[in-house]
RNA sequence: GGCGGAGUAGCUCAGUUGGUUAGAGCAGCGGAAUCAUAAUCCGCGUGUCGGGGGUUCGAGUCCCUCCUCCGCUACCA
């Protein structure tokens, strides 16, 4: 049995997320989670909402709510969502917890301490009317380059030049329109990760068995332009974690917070801590997850992102990590994806463009969400959504290959045998060469799925599926009946147990069909069939079992139609 | 602008270090079967592999160039 550590991105708590965010971390770790569970390795899996910044702040402004409420609010609700996924976390913290706190300011500590944190005087725009120092991009004003009246401090739209928001003319903030900004100096903190170029892109070299995705977004950022940069860690905010020695002050860093992009990450740690604690545990139990001189040696670490994370998790974070010089849990593998595009254009928080997590359940299922998007899971590219693929789709593999199945033995056993295991008879060829093809395939879906190879292992499951009709088709029973009932009987009885061997099996993709196929078939054994022969031979004859009801609906032209034009424009 | 990714069958996508007639699923066409959610099973693929040029005995794969789309560009997260 093996140890196997699972994060998935954390969401900012900033909304609700779209089927893209979820497909591009939350479900594959899901799917990855399950799967390892099946095979019976120990697994944590984590997940929480990153909770601080500006973005976290305005919200609550807009909302009308202090944004501690706020943010707690949105984590109940995102963390509702994730059950209705079946996204099966250990835990589903929050980065404002007081765990998370606690590590943040005790990594501060360790880098400076070990002379990685220098301090950087720097003027930024402060609005006296918003109460606040503005990021770039909150601020909007006249480019100088185009003459366009929109643009932001960062970037111009228009003429997609980069600006720096003193080039502005007639600057304002864009988030109460004020007028009266003024430079004002302030001091940060920033972690030289210059000075850990070297360790890191050696760590990064290591890693040969990483998807190409991954290590040339690490390496661009160590070799691009004058290479790795020291970057900047706090910010002067009023929401997030506040600089301080161990919770003791730090000396001219009064009243600023760390950046998230810093306490965001360590959060996947201190969601360890969180879970210890909801579960009662004491801090060993997380300690032997992330401490290596504390039990977490022999622990497979997975983490799972969209490519926009990945300079994060392969640069910042290791520098954080590395950079403490305490025996941390380093990354072993990190799965990242590209994106999913909605109907020919991207999927869009801000304007609401696409299927968002909480509609997507409103209209269907969670399995069918499941299995469409980690069938199609943009792995190697980006990928696309389109009401006429889902539909086909699903209506295909989910209600005709595997759902009509399940309907067609057990009714068929009803009819000729009624509902308990059918008794007599014995393999003939034909069972034996299934069994033969079936084992191959098992073992093909196996490694697909240890190798996190996410559509590759649909596709062999989906095979699995056809094996079933197939057989069916050849075997025909209800032929046999007529001139030999015990031979129908037998080949009967093996279908059902197909039933059972495909919840088993389907249980990591569509966990919901799964438990309604193993409870329609009355079985308890749902351990993972490393012996296919007997794995088919678990339900014994005599054995009771029910019709269920039909597993997977088909989607109606009239639905999509619905939700194509619902789906089509501005989320209200 | 710089960097990165992508462009393969009507659709969604595979194509490992260049190597025999470029693949899968869906859709479509033909057939079989009638247990089942009109559900299944079998058979059927000549597609300028975005355009052009080059290297090679051989290029979807390597090099150059052009076109198109997308992402990132460090204070959005």
């Amino acid at each position: 049995m093996a140890r196997h550590l699972i994060t998935s991105a954390i969401p900012y708590i900033n909304g609700i997320k779209h089927l893209g965010n979820l497909v591009g971390s939350q479900l594959p770790a899901d799917l990855f989670a399950r799967y390892c569970r099946a095979r019976g390795h120990e697994v944590l899996f984590l997940c929480a909402t990153d909770e601080h910044g500006t973005p976290a702040e305005l919200a609550a402004a807009k909302a009308g709510q202090p944004v501690a409420d706020y943010c707690a609010e949105m984590h109940a609700v995102q963390a509702e969502i994730a059950r209705g996924f079946r996204l099966s976390f250990d835990h589903f913290g929050r980065s404002s917890s007081a765990q998370n706190r606690k590590l943040t300011q005790h990594f501060a500590r360790r880098l400076h301490d070990q002379g990685l944190i220098r301090e950087v005087s720097e003027t930024q725009m402060y609005s006296p009317t918003d109460g606040r120092y503005l990021p770039d991009r909150y601020i909007e004003g006249t480019c100088p380059n185009c003459g366009y009246d929109s643009a932001r401090g960062d970037q111009c739209d228009n003429c997609t030049k980069q600006l720096d928001p003193v080039d502005l003319i007639n600057p304002r903030s864009s988030v109460s329109g004020a007028t009266d900004l003024e430079m004002r100096e302030t001091k940060h903190l920033y972690l030289c990760q210059s000075q850990m170029k070297d360790e890191l892109e050696k760590w990064i070299d290591s890693k040969t068995d990483w998807p190409v995705l991954t290590t040339s977004i690490a390496r661009k950022w160590l070799n691009d332009g004058d290479g790795l940069q020291d970057r900047g860690i706090t910010r002067d905010l009023d929401w997030g974690i506040p600089v301080q020695f161990d919770g003791a002050p730090w000396q001219g860093m009064e009243g600023k917070v760390f950046y998230v992009w810093f306490d965001a990450p360590i959060e996947y740690i201190a969601c360890g801590a969180e879970w210890a604690e909801a579960t009662g545990l004491d801090a060993s139990a997380w300690e032997r997850w992330w401490r290596t001189d504390k039990g977490a040696e022999d622990v497979t670490y997975t983490q799972f992102m969209g490519k926009d994370n990945v300079p994060f998790h392969t640069l910042s974070f290791p520098a954080t990590i590395l950079g403490s010089r305490e025996p941390w849990k380093l990354v072993d593998y990190i799965k990242s994806f590209n994106y999913l595009n909605y109907d020919g254009g991207q999927f869009s928080t801000s304007r609401g463009r696409g299927v968002f997590m909480d509609q997507a359940l409103e209209i269907l299922p969670a399995d069918y969400w499941r299995w469409w998007l980690l069938s199609h899971a943009p792995e190697s590219s980006d990928s696309e959504f389109t009401w006429d693929n889902f539909q086909a789709s699903v209506n295909k593999d989910l209600a005709d290959v595997l759902g009509n199945f399940v309907s067609r033995v057990t009714k068929f056993c009803r009819s000729k045998f009624g509902e308990v295991v059918p008794t007599g008879g014995a393999y003939g060829t034909q069972e034996e060469a299934l069994i033969a093809r079936l084992t191959s395939r098992v073992r093909e879906y196996q490694d697909h799925m240890e190798a996190m190879e996410v559509r590759k292992s649909a596709s062999a499951l989906r095979a699995i599926w056809v094996e079933g009709n197939e057989y069916l088709q050849e075997a025909a029973p209800w032929s046999t009946f007529k001139t030999d009932p015990e031979r129908a009987a037998m080949q009967t009885r093996l279908a059902l147990n197909l039933i059972r061997l495909y919840a088993v099996l389907s249980s990591p993709f569509i966990p919901d069909a799964a438990a309604a196929m193993l409870s329609a078939m009355q079985a308890q054994d749902d351990t993972w069939p490393d012996d296919v022969p007997a794995a088919l031979a678990c339900l014994a004859p005599g054995h009771a079992f029910t019709v269920p009801d039909v597993l997977f609906s088909k989607i109606t032209d009239e639905a999509r139609e619905d939700w194509q034009t619902r789906f089509s424009g501005i989320r209200t």
